[in-house]
DNA sequence: CAAAACTTAATTGCGCACGACTTAATTGCG
DNA sequence: CGCAATTAAGTCGTGCGCAATTAAGTTTTG
């Protein structure tokens, strides 16, 4: 067996494993794709990407965060986070300050115009749920299948 | 309710729709990451990158195809498949070629070292199921559910 | 048949992701 | 103490994704 979940193709049943459609990675790549692409205009009316969004999501729950655990939440590493929060803070959503105690580590603040921007961004979480059309249950079963995969692919 | 799945959150019950921990969107996004990250020393052994091995997939099933199909097929534009095709026929494993009977469209065909790279593909499979750990039923439901809303989002 | 409408690919510009590397600060240990 | 090892963030280069635009070829239609 394979990660190309072969089942039951009538098509070019040689190599089946490395058919486009029999690709769980496929699936995942398009359907991630496809969601992000759909909070882009949603998004855009915020002046933010995708990741920023994320990025925000987390700095609005933990103001002052360091660089390496904002990484560690997102699992992205410096080499995205730096240009990133330069690009939030160029915004006036965040302030990026050096710790006192360790002055190698970066600290990331909320600012007011950043707090300002959670209001604006609280109707986004409903607006995308409407455009995925589908029920709860499903999409909570699909968020549960990722967390699975993912922490199996972290160890 | 929200595509953020709120459910039993102890923490910050303020706006949790706004929590990353409750977005599905983030667990899709982070999982894809994950997984193409793990295809990554298995692919730069044969050269590809994780879309130019999907590109390369249909490439094996249908040579000759045009760019518009093949971004059909993978869900993606010119804009991101013309420097990619330029790029495997830079390594010698496609040819652009304009169609005669329509001098606006460009077949994309398979090399002789193009098929050998088939070859050395048929283990990729194989060993990522390998390292994501997970039962092949539960792939084929993340599958099946990625499907799902790609389907619903394209709509 | 010629101009308008349409289609296909290519181009451009921006923002990720990420590996590899660099810089600077801190820690550890002999 | 002093220097090596470690750690945190930043830098750089490559390759996507994708919106917007352009260029060129084809079809439609008055």
């Amino acid at each position: 067996m394979s990660l190309s979940t072969t089942a039951c193709d009538q098509s070019e049943a040689e190599t089946p494993q490395l058919l486009l459609k029999n690709q769980v990675c496929f699936s995942l790549y398009s359907a991630s794709n496809a969601l992000i692409r759909s909070y882009r205009p949603l998004l855009s009316a915020l002046d933010l990407t995708y990741p920023q969004y994320l990025t925000m999501m987390v700095i609005w729950e933990k103001s002052g965060i360091n660089v390496k655990d904002l990484g560690h939440d997102l699992h992205l590493d410096s080499g995205t986070l730096t240009p990133l929060l330069k690009r939030l803070e160029a915004k006036g959503f965040i302030t990026r300050e050096r710790s006192d105690e360790d002055e190698r580590v970066r600290l990331v603040f909320l600012t007011t115009q950043g707090q300002q921007l959670k209001s604006q961004a609280e109707s986004v979480p409903e607006a995308i749920f409407c455009k995925s059309q589908l029920p709860m249950t499903e999409l909570q079963q699909l968020k549960a299948n990722c967390e699975k995969l993912l922490a199996s692919l972290k160890k």
